[in-house]
RNA sequence: GGUCCCAUCGUCUAGCGGUCAGGACGCUGGCCUCUCACGCCGGAAACCAGGGUUCGAUUCCCUGUGGGACCA
């Protein structure tokens, strides 16, 4: 048989997309995430980090993580644990681990550097004003002003001698660019508030500015980010031009939504404050702290990420892609429970007090049984009920006959056997015992649902489990008034 | 308003002039099963529109339409 018809027969079913191949990578690469420290991580900074960080693997070399913290307006103290840990979670291999605020003296000399090559000026025109001359592709006067000049501007800038606003540096690009927002974009501003809170400046780079810089001193070869930051690409590009330096390869990928998810930071921050969210990890939000919460495996996340891809579509991402790559991984694993939701006391007549052993997991019964005493008393879920008499299949019991309806409601054994029941087309459902289940809520996207579950539920805190019947969740809390369990998915 | 990207099943994606337009999720019919899960076997489902170029366009070009991004 040829071989490539073996390989074709071997390959799985369902294998991980192949990223297209990077140009001038063959000798390795050096990559990089940079997120602002405005918030944690979501499910739009996983695409870039976990595709940059695929591309490492693939390539080898080193993998930068560079924290953007230039802008004190847009930096939240609290992110940068945030996002340490969301990276964590990702399981990212990063290499190096840089900070934009410790580096401000190398843009300082760089910004120096780059007046003394042409390359810039200082500019003190009001900004209404600057604005109708770049629309009129005119100069303004500050663009013919002498480099020493300019120098000791800039000089003054960095000291405080101007206020906010007063005095920005400008790239000299082309007047003449037909895209206005490529001529004689700023590079450094002056910012007296808010303090930075790693560090003290009143002249903050830009990012275009701080990014070539660091792009450069960085020696990173590639850079896969969206398509938003195409402009920017261009505008950086006047900054290498400047300095001779060879730019990064570039690629970038469309916009990505996801259904019914804010992804914007300061959306979500507003959203907290109001109190329409409980924090940053509220199962509503697309942060992955709160896929985390809900029981979303990292894994799944990079799988669905990779298969997503660096098109330049713009997409709308679905959660159940996201949910079925999880549950790909999670259902091996999960031990089964019965959580009944709404659940309706039932007293059932003609049974011998016995226990139900009901495996852990249906593939694996070396992982054991769960063990339920009946003792006469069940709880069964009210919708299953509502489906009229008849028998039912007590899951792992027995059978039971339904009569009677709402508080006449009444059950008696009716039998031990299976095959009984399926020649009856009984359902089978799931049960408790009255007396050990113990309180279970279930959080879900759409609200909560009250039910029971098996007490030993209890042990599996921080894992998902499986509710028969109803769908993956993950055990939040084991408090003395119940269980808290997220819902995963189906 | 200016500039620039993008366009394949409901969703994600493959395709790089000639394919029965492939796969995944979801949906759906059946089998298996002490879960409505998992597994197995089937099914429905797409090239935005109109012009070119070409023997031949989903693929190349133009226009329109529709999304989106950036600057202001």
């Amino acid at each position: 048989m040829a071989p490539e018809l073996v390989e074709e027969m071997s390959r799985p079913r369902e294998q991980i997309r192949v990223l297209p191949a990077l140009e001038k990578a063959d000798k390795g690469v050096v990559m990089r995430f940079a997120p602002n420290p405005s918030g944690p991580l979501h499910l739009g900074h996983a695409r870039a980090a976990v595709l940059n960080d695929a591309y490492v693997q693939r390539y080898g070399g080193r993998y930068v993580l560079r924290i953007e913290d230039t802008d004190p307006k847009r930096v939240d103290p609290h992110a940068y644990d945030m996002v340490r840990e969301d990276i964590e979670w990702l399981g990212l291999a990063i290499s190096d681990v840089v900070y934009q605020s410790d580096r401000f003296d190398l843009y300082y000399q760089y910004g120096r550097e780059l007046i003394e090559r042409g390359g810039a000026y200082v500019c003190t025109c009001e900004n209404e004003q600057f604005r109708a001359m770049k629309l009129a592709r005119k100069e303004c006067p500050c663009r013919g002003r002498n480099i020493e000049d300019d120098l000791e501007m800039f000089e003054k800038m960095r000291e405080g001698e101007y206020s906010e606003g007063e005095a920005t540096l400008r790239v000299r690009t082309d007047l003449e660019h037909p895209d206005p927002a490529m001529r004689d974009y700023p590079a450094f501003r002056i910012l007296k508030s808010p303090p930075h809170p790693r560090m003290d400046a009143c002249l903050y780079p830009l990012m275009n500015f701080s990014v070539a810089v660091d792009d450069h001193l960085l020696g990173i070869t590639h850079v896969i980010r969206g398509k938003d930051h195409i402009a920017n690409t261009r505008r950086q590009r006047y900054i290498f031009d400047y300095f001779g330096w060879e730019p990064p390869e570039y690629r970038h990928y469309g916009r990505m939504g996801i259904e019914g998810v804010v992804l914007s930071t300061s959306q979500m921050r507003a959203g907290i404050a109001a109190g329409e969210y409980q924090g940053w990890d509220d199962i509503r939000l697309g942060t992955l702290r709160a896929m985390a919460r809900r029981g979303i495996a990292p894994e799944a996340v990079k799988e669905a990420v990779l298969d997503i891809g660096i098109g330049e579509t713009d997409i709308s991402f679905s959660w159940e892609n996201l949910f079925a790559r999880n549950k790909a991984l999670v259902d091996p694993i999960a031990n089964r429970y019965f959580f009944v939701p709404d659940p309706v006391r039932v007293k059932v007549e003609g049974a011998q007090e016995q226990v139900a052993h009901a495996l852990l997991h249906p593939a694996h019964p070396e992982k054991g049984t769960r063990d339920l005493l009946f003792q006469g008393e069940i709880l069964l879920p009210r919708e299953d009920l509502e489906k009229g008499s008849g028998m039912i299949r007590c899951k792992d019991l027995f059978n039971i006959e339904i009569s009677g309806e709402g508080e006449e409601l009444s059950a008696c054994f009716a039998g031990e056997s299976l095959a009984d029941a399926r020649a009856k087309k009984a359902p089978i459902i799931q049960w408790l015992p009255a007396k050990s289940a113990i309180p279970c809520t279930l959080v879900t996207p759409d609200g909560n649902r009250a039910g029971m579950c098996e007490h030993g539920v209890a042990r599996e805190k921080g894992s998902v489990v499986q509710f028969e019947r109803v769908g993956f969740a993950r055990i939040d809390a084991v408090n003395p008034e119940g269980i808290i369990a997220y819902f995963t998915h189906r």
